[in-house]
DNA sequence: GGGATTTACTTGAAGCGACAACTAAATGGT
DNA sequence: ACCATTTAGTTGTCGCTTCAAGTAAATCCC
């Protein structure tokens, strides 16, 4: 077993600030979306990616690699979101093992309803309190940490 | 209700990328320090935490402020890390409604066994893939970041 | 100095996510 | 064609987090 390679002071400060920054964020979200809209950012997510999917459906297996979800998580919420209204599942007809997510129109009504609060949160909290500039190093940077964490980039639709 | 702020396509793209981030990382870390200490990262900061601390020990109440958590649910963590032996709890002698946590030998070299790794993780995912250029401008943004998301700086430990 | 409020936790119940076990349909190899 | 494997999803259980309620000590404020 080697010496391990510590964080120097700079990197040990930026460490902390971005575990800080991935533990607020998502309680700020989650703390919005349940007080405005009743929902958790992953349900409000799961809802925002199949609104935005051609037929407003999408398979639960690619709806689970674009949520980081496990099919169990998904399969789970999406019984829920079912019981609540905002969408159906049925079967697809090309591939008797899959089924199909797709929203109804409470459910699009609902996105609809919540994306306004939820743009303007995302706003105050990340990007006007920074720069244009920050905010594209912001999004190289990420995408850069992406190609670890993500190399398939099933996250950003291109799985 | 006036009409709301949408995001450009570059700030889009920006936010998509933050979001998956910040998904990704945290099940990247809780993975790793499960598989290696058999903790939950929260769990693992946690002691961190009070072993970063002047006497390896910590007011409940401040522990919950720098791990950004309730009350409760710090309540029901310290009590199965107390039962796992890596710390105990006592009451502080200068009021009596508080509650100190304090690592035990076993505690502290819970961490000092799991940080290593830990910190390999971090490097691996975090600073490998970026510049130091990039790090410091990541550093800038998330120190940014939590001026508004943490205005009071609790969770960088000036609380 | 004594009642009202605030602070610092603890506890129990409920809900959500992770994991393991399961079903069923499709695919692959021979 | 047939059996083994892989893929897609469901279900049940356990553990952890949240939420609501409760306890007890400190503080506030006439």
């Amino acid at each position: 077993m080697t010496e391990p390679r510590w964080l120097s002071d700079d990197e040990r400060l930026a460490w902390l600030r971005l575990v800080a920054v991935t533990m607020l964020l998502p309680s700020r979200l989650e703390a919005e979306l349940k007080r405005d809209a009743g929902l958790s950012h992953f349900e409000y997510y799961v809802l925002a990616m199949i609104s935005e999917s051609p037929q407003k459906q999408l398979l639960l297996t690619e709806l689970a690699s674009r949520t980081n979800s496990s099919l169990s998580r998904l399969s789970h919420v999406i019984g829920r979101l079912e019981g609540a209204g905002f969408l159906t599942r049925f079967p697809s007809p090309v591939d008797g093992r899959a089924s199909i997510a797709a929203l109804t129109d409470a459910g699009w009504e609902k996105i609809v309803a919540s994306a306004p609060g939820h743009v303007e949160e995302v706003r105050e909290v990340v990007f006007d309190p920074l720069t244009s500039r920050q905010v594209a190093q912001l999004s190289e940077i990420c995408g850069q940490l992406l190609s670890t964490l993500d190399p398939e980039h099933h996250l950003l639709g291109l799985g």
